[in-house]
DNA sequence: GCTCATTCATACCCGTGGACTATAGGTCCA
DNA sequence: TGGACCTATAGTCCACGGGTATGAATGAGC
């Protein structure tokens, strides 16, 4: 009756990945006989089959399915130890900040030179850039102390604050017969094909909490009603302004992002009616660290200030 | 450069909480020499020094204080994960609800009743009385699925939802002079000494996400102004009673509370102003079981119902 | 100021357990 | 029915985690 290690929950996350031992043990690195006596191993102490195997098919047991959730939760946590002790220990050590391309509405400039202006003890900040969902899993696995983030996100283990909410745009090519309209309204648009974000999640596996789960990034491709066809994927706001004027779909923006990428060819218009996007400050729940204390603060006092401030007061 | 593993992270919470390396020692269960250099190798992996040592004083680094802190999440999450995987392959898994005593205000029992008529598949209930801050822990380990609860509670990894909210009463012997009035003021009860719950950790170490942390079962004992004498020790309500009855403090108490301990020698009296008692169903975060949700959604139904129902929106 | 107690680090040894190779055994498909 | 594929078992080995003995450093006490 041994303690689960860690070794054994990469095993047995690469083996419920893979559901084939022979190929999990080769993305591990090693035999496929000593993964097998592994998780046989791990089996016996939990006092629970993880897996259902025959020689043709490895399926999960339920054991299996909530071992799999809950372990890459744990391999994170401790990850995110090692991460955030490492960093704590540099000599010089960095207050990691991290941002999704457009995702700072603008804010990020002034937010850091606030957050420099409140002490001179506090350690510097580095932004990193992160793409879809990035910055999330980054406060998750200690590589990121703070996120500057849109919502929809998924939340689990991570404070956040709304720091403003600013409409949607829909993106139409500029030659598109609703580019004539000063305002759309919600029906207009129904049928048209709406490009997906590469890495965005599947959408929308509904959750009791009220949260989408899963869910990353929808804010910008924009919740289009279930019968929408599915556009191309797109990589960055480039490509899907690319796609946009080439006709093959329309999108939704942020208005603070369509500030950034005006042309010609490409017209944004309004949509009565159409969810806003909200720009929000997270960090990990677990996080004491003064510096994010201050540059949750900054981030408030600057959001305070924007034409956009959330009036919100819940989270 | 190899991986962090639990073991280890046990054998640095260890050290970090003697400061003392032949203690720690011991109380792992092993020798001191091999401990020293389990420690020294994490160090040597993380790249950054955990204990600043002498020969006679052992001391955390910033570094340290950063991993004791995670450490202790990432064990905890582990351990989770094994306790669910552990649970849910049991032959009939059972959903383990805790309470601790009187945080139910009474409510219990019919949601119990509720998530039973939800749905025949569902794992039978198992009631699970915990004491101080024991539910919010054994959420977090993994031992319980569900929790009904006090706030304020440490929130960090769980999910939770207002079901009612009830004022808290004044808890004064019956001889009291106060005792006479019908209702009291905030400043009446100013300079009375207030009874400290065992197990309890120091009081609101106030923290920038706006929720008391480390605060447990302040609920009851109520938050006094700062200058509030500490009364003594209790570790349950009878205790609570029996040393207001003998006039060593007063204290607060939830109206549902109060309705199960009728006692002659004590009076319960409303306070004006005082801060109210909610009562919130409280799951981690990660849960994904069908089960929690149900037991959820029925707790929510039942408080629906009740008087006292919490027409919060916010959680 | 010397000694002693205390405590962490080093040196060395040993046993266990995790990993490897080889191979058996079961199942599906052509 | 033979071959491809996949997991389980058997047997071997060595690295590493843990034990004991002891050294080294520091602060306290006389």
């Amino acid at each position: 009756m041994n303690e689960l290690e860690v070794r054994e929950l990469r095993y047995f996350i690469a083996v419920a990945e893979e559901l084939n031992f022979s190929r999990a043990a080769q993305r591990l690195g090693m035999a496929q006989p000593p993964l097998s006596k592994a998780i046989a191993r791990m089996e016996s102490r939990l006092g629970a089959r993880l897996l259902e195997r025959t020689t043709r098919q490895v399926r999960l047991t339920a054991a299996g399915r909530v071992l799999l959730d809950q372990a890459r939760i744990a391999v994170d946590a401790v990850h995110a130890a090692a991460r955030r002790a490492s960093r704590a220990g540099q000599p010089t050590p960095r207050l990691v900040v991290a941002v999704k391309p457009g995702g700072d509405a603008g804010l990020l400039r002034e937010i850091l030179a606030a957050y420099r202006g409140t002490g001179p003890d506090l350690p510097p900040p580095e932004v990193v850039v992160g793409g879809s969902g990035e910055p999330v899993a980054m406060l998750r696995d200690g590589r990121a102390d703070v996120a500057l983030l849109r919502s929809p996100f998924d939340g689990r283990g991570l404070d956040s604050e709304t720091l403003v909410v600013e409409p949607r745009l829909a993106v139409l090519p500029a030659a598109h017969p609703l580019a004539g309209r000063r305002r759309l309204r919600p029906g207009d648009l129904r049928g048209e094909p709406v490009p997906r974000w590469k890495g965005a999640l599947p959408s929308a596996t509904a959750y009791y909490t009220g949260r989408d789960g899963a869910e990353a990034d929808g804010d910008q491709a924009g919740r289009a009603p279930a019968d929408t066809p599915e556009g191309p994927l797109v990589a960055g706001v480039e490509q899907l302004l690319e796609v946009v004027a080439l006709g093959q779909g329309v999108a939704f923006l942020a208005r603070s992002t369509t500030r950034l990428h005006q042309r010609p060819d490409i017209a944004y218009r309004p949509v009565d009616g159409l969810s806003p996007s909200a720009v929000v400050v997270a960090w990990p729940e677990t996080s004491r660290s003064a510096a994010v204390a201050a540059f949750v603060r900054a981030a408030h006092d600057v959001a305070a200030q924007h034409p956009d401030h959330a009036a919100a007061l819940a989270r």
